[in-house]
RNA sequence: GGCCACGUGGCGGAGUGGUGACGCAGCGGACUGCAAAUCCGUAUACGCCGGUUCGAUUCCGGCCGUGGCCUCCA
């Protein structure tokens, strides 16, 4: 199967071509971690885990290396840590841990390797001494500052000129950058703020620069030159340029990743999502109303180059389906093949909206009575990382607020079947009324050997 | 102000130079004591104005609109 992906580098979408078929490479940015993950967190983690699953059934499980970092060094951190009264260290400890639970509800694989950035100081004073050496980087005041006059295709990635940059700037330069445009390596740390004995003759203690992280934890895990390198579009600019920047400088190599991918920005109920308009959803809060999984198909049903507006309509529509799913493939064999009109979607460029349609063909199918095509389903769901919830699972999966009492639900459920074998249909009307009033939405289906009703029940959206 | 992306039916969302995916909602039917669920069937679209072409939603130009980046927000 041959995958096709969009490289932000080109701007097209190219015939994927690993440098080693035996160890394919993909780096992805990941969170800071000083609080909760929100959902604009959550299309990244999930895009990129979708592509490492791909890769993995083309390329072989084994050869495939993911390196997804945590950056645990930041002022965000600092700041939040100082506010709350804890160690940089609880906190960081604190909210991967959060992150993680959070993530492995949206059906995420764990990467190959997860480094922190605090593990990796002396790769980055290595990166930071190898810069200045080659005539990239200089010490000032202090800070060690990358050079970008000394790059000639410096903005390669985000496609724009240094001239236009430095034109367009709109914030007042530091006095001891040589150019505007020059960003941080390496800074002094205040008082309080966690510090390293610094690289390049620097006397005074201080801390990695943002991007910086990521050209060391890459180059240490991946090598100077691999595969995928993703993130949000967001990144693009200044972040990714600048690891670009880095790495190829440091290193003296033509690329940094042959393939650079973005996934589009997230708005909620069209809008930006943030603190100020009162629409910041964590991926904790969502998790306490939906199933990880109806958040991962939600996702899923835009391509992930396209803005992707969260929205509750669209989580309920994908909660529904899976419902849907999952009882038509209860009883599936576990080991059913891939469907292939999936992987080819998946194949171009992840067009995850074309290969969910391929699903909803199979349901079709396995509605239809056929068993291949409902463990073909099952399967093809599982490859994207979805129905991987038991269907015993899923049925007893409540939200958390959810304020009725089940038992309660389970004796007004015996008394309507009651009624309705004494044909008492007012009264088994009026309790499935009651139920509907409290959002209690009854089902009934007939066992197809005994011919008994059966009744179930769901919580109403 | 500079750079970039996008604008498809009621909603979400693929795709294509020429027989209009897919899902939800709607409508009709089956089933049901009546419903719900399920199954069957079904109407509706390609922002505006030009150009290229035998033919454009699909290519080109302009306009309008939305969004992103340009201060370490994915």
């Amino acid at each position: 199967m041959s995958l096709t992906l969009y490289n932000t580098l080109t701007r097209k979408k190219e015939a994927f071509a690993p440098i080693d078929p035996g160890n394919v490479r993909m780096y992805v940015c990941g969170p800071t971690v000083y609080d909760y993950a929100h959902i604009g967190n959550a299309r990244p983690v999930i895009v990129f885990d979708l592509l490492f699953r791909l890769l993995r059934i083309t390329y072989g499980a084994e050869h495939v290396t993911y390196v997804r970092n945590i950056t645990d060094v930041d002022d965000k951190i600092n700041q939040r840590a100082a506010e709350e009264g804890v160690s940089i260290r609880d906190l960081t400890e604190r909210t991967g841990k959060q992150f993680h639970d959070d993530i492995a509800a949206l059906g995420v694989l764990a990467p190959t390797t997860e480094p922190r950035a605090t593990e990796h100081i002396d790769e980055m004073k290595v990166l930071c001494e190898a810069l200045v050496e080659k005539g990239h980087a200089y010490v000032a005041e202090g800070h060690v500052l990358f050079d970008v006059a000394s790059m000639p295709d410096y903005g390669r990635l985000s496609n724009r000129s240094i001239d236009e940059m430095e034109a367009g700037a709109r914030v007042e330069v530091a006095p001891y950058k040589k150019g505007p445009m020059d960003f941080v390596l390496w800074k002094p740390s205040k008082e309080g703020e966690p510090g390293w004995p610094s690289p390049c003759g620097v006397e005074t203690d201080g801390r990695p620069g943002w991007h910086i992280e990521c050209s060391a934890m890459a180059g240490r895990h991946l090598g100077e030159v691999f595969d995928i390198h993703g993130g949000g579009i967001d990144l693009t600019f200044p972040h990714h340029e600048n690891e670009i920047a880095q790495s190829r400088c440091a290193h003296g190599t033509d690329v940094m990743a042959r393939v650079w991918m973005h996934n589009g920005f997230l708005q909620v109920e069209g809008e930006k999502m943030s603190k100020s308009l009162g629409n910041f959803i964590t991926i904790h809060d969502l998790l306490e109303e939906w199933p990880g999984e109806a958040v991962r198909l939600a996702m899923l049903s835009t391509h992930y180059r396209q803005p992707f507006n969260w929205t509750e309509k669209g989580v309920g529509e994908a909660k529904r389906t899976l419902d849907h799913w999952q009882e038509l493939t209860k009883d599936a064999a576990p080991d059913g093949p891939v469907c292939a009109d999936v992987l080819e979607a998946l194949a171009d460029d992840l067009n995850t909206p074309k290969a969910v349609a391929a699903l909803h063909e199979l349901r079709t199918s396995a509605a239809h009575g056929s068993a291949g095509a409902a463990a073909c389903l099952r399967a093809s769901a599982n490859m994207m990382g979805l129905l991987q919830v038991s269907h015993s699972d899923w049925m007893a999966w409540r939200p958390a607020n959810l304020d009725v009492d089940e038992e309660e639900i389970d004796r007004l459920i015996t008394a309507r079947l009651d009624a309705r074998r004494d044909k008492n249909w007012a009264e088994a009307d009026r309790i499935r009324d009651e139920l509907a009033a409290k959002g209690v939405q009854l089902k009934d289906a007939k066992d197809p050997e005994t011919g008994e009703i059966v009744t179930t029940w769901e919580v109403a959206r």
